[in-house]
DNA sequence: GTAAAATTGTAAAAATTATCACAAATACTC
DNA sequence: GAGTATTTGTGATAATTTTTACAATTTTAC
């Protein structure tokens, strides 16, 4: 695995591997990549052309035993351990996401979340306990913390970045609705739910 | 415009007018392609190519007058109106959605909220009472509505999807972490966030 | 008013991404 | 166990997307 995979075929590797847990689920063991094409409308040709990267993961005749595909996708993901995350903002967001249960079966935990208002610190959000943002840092470096998830007004967000970058974070799930800039060998993705909505009102009319 | 544009481009619309939104507020009347692309981390030859599938928009020597952008944007987004949205689930999450205030400014607006708990159901969230989902289909049909927002589980959405769309939703957000088939020209776009940590933890260790 | 600087719009080239098509291997049928 | 059907993995090809490079135009400086 020492050439460079490209990132868009990262990009769909969780989605293989969320219909495949869903295989799994309704009990299936092997799933051809026509089956798993059907599922994600992605062609079968491509699929198993971005598998093909991974080394070869499946059978001939057969197609693919989805426990073991799965327990290859999770070791490329870095998946098969549980990431501790912490969530920036307290807000009606950032609770719902400390609260939302469908993050440890993918391989991620909120260990922590923080906010800058006195009227939310301290308030409880289902079992954590919304810490002072002041202490933040402090955290990240102690606990060695790798993944953040900003849940902030835009116009905070650059600052915050810039804090968590330097006390040691490597990947951001960002909600504020503004591009950040993030040094080399720090990874962001971008969460907007107007751009969605705006991508999908060009078809309407 | 009769050429089909690519889906690529229409997705980094969005994005150009969330940037130009936010130039305009700092106080800018004209942007260039360049200090465009540097804000967005995109090559500003990009963005000019792109732009120039809607005609000529910028000024040479001068760059984009901005107001001028946006209102061409948002005419070609469609966002230069109001859309009235639903949102289907009133957990965490769909409740987070209702009180959003970030939606009214990029064009969207969401009219009412459904879930099919009776123990949520007549809650009050925000300026929004929650709806019985029994009452979904009628009302999209009697106010006409385009547009869904998916805030349920997984195992659910398939059959809701279906609904809405025999009443007459076009257009579809997805926060169900599974994809869902829609018959042609009904678009959908999807959110989860444990994709997005997936494609981020590649990177990690 | 002229020259230099800036910037767009866009053909052409390059790079990237997706599909096709088929040999190789395996599974299934009778 | 032979013959047919399936399915992968992958070179070759096609399609799409991005970048390059520059003429055309406008602005700015003096």
């Amino acid at each position: 695995m020492t050439e460079q995979i490209p990132r868009i075929i990262i990009g769909r590797l969780p989605l293989y591997l969320r219909a495949l847990n869903r295989l799994k689920k309704e009990g299936y063991n092997y799933a051809s990549s026509r089956e798993l094409g059907k599922l994600l409308d992605i062609s079968a040709a491509q699929i198993r052309k971005d598998l093909s990267h991974f080394g070869e993961l499946g059978k001939r005749g057969k197609g693919y035993e989805i426990k073991f595909l799965i327990s290859n996708l999770n070791q490329i993901l870095n998946t098969d351990v549980l990431w501790d995350m912490i969530v920036i903002g307290a807000g009606d967001l950032g609770s719902g996401l400390a609260r939302y249960k469908g993050f440890t079966n993918r391989g991620f935990k909120v260990s922590a979340i923080f906010d800058i208002d006195p009227s939310k610190i301290g308030k409880k959000i289902g079992n954590l306990v919304v810490k002072d943002i002041r202490e933040m840092c402090d955290y990240v470096a102690e606990k060695n913390i790798q993944i953040a998830v900003l849940a902030i007004p835009a116009e905070d967000a650059q600052q915050v970045i810039d804090d968590l970058v330097e006390v040691g974070i490597t990947a951001i799930l960002n909600y504020a609705p503004i591009y950040i800039k993030t040094p080399e060998g720090v990874q962001i993705e971008h969460i907007d739910p107007s751009v969605h909505l705006q991508k999908l009102s060009y078809f309407l009319k």
